[in-house]
DNA sequence: TCATGAACATAGTGTTCATTA
DNA sequence: TAATGAACACTATGTTCATGA
């Protein structure tokens, strides 16, 4: 039985919830989730975001594609890696996702609990 | 910046409150704590509470005495260690409860702004 | 600088082991 | 078994480096 959520856990829920809206690529939902997460003293690491998408496509909820960022290769080389569903990606989404919101539940229990319990 | 609060700091803030109850030794915050959090999923580690017991004398928090926990030596002879605030343990530890209630409360935020991002 | 990825290092933790006023 | 403590092992994580359509 663990703690807290696992910061890994945290960041794919994410990453699945961003692919099912289809937005974006690895860097960019890094920089969506610091921009989101920075006023609540958070800013996830560069390499989980990584480390987390693949291991979503090691599961065989994503697969990616590749593509040139800018539409004009002349100008724009640089590459992205998009990731979509796989035929049962999202379902299994969906049964991580429900897994995960177990675990969220749990913690706030025991984050309330602990706030009750020392405070006041 | 960390993600989650770790489990050592939330450890100490009960045993911080418990000592200021005047309760128990170490092996029976340990019960009582496995003991009311078994509902939600969890159960410190033993190895845990000795270190932050540990800490929390190292920096200067609490001290320890040891005591027999029977009182007819005749027939018990378990050693137990009690904690006591030191001369400044109390105002170093309400300090310590503040700063972990801030971290709470940002791991709060967290959590709560994650299910209302990918639920619902 | 953007974008992806991997290598490396380490802290925090979980599991076992040791000891016994 | 109760109680304390330490040793050991490991995994998740943070930092740094490498590369380039």
């Amino acid at each position: 039985m663990a703690f807290m959520i696992a910061q890994r856990a945290f960041i794919k829920l994410y990453l699945i919830t961003m692919v099912e809206q289809h937005r974006g690529y690895g860097y960019q939902m890094l920089e969506e989730l610091r921009q989101q997460f920075k006023s609540h003293g958070y800013a996830p690491p560069q390499s989980e975001i990584y480390r987390a998408l693949h291991e979503l496509v090691q599961e065989g909820v994503l697969y990616r594609t590749k593509q040139l960022k800018g539409n004009d290769p002349r100008v724009d080389f640089q590459e992205i890696v998009l990731y979509h569903f796989t035929a049962d990606g999202a379902e299994k989404a969906k049964l991580y996702k429900q897994q995960v919101k177990q675990d969220l539940d749990r913690c706030l229990g025991i984050l309330h609990k602990a706030v009750n319990d020392n405070y006041g």
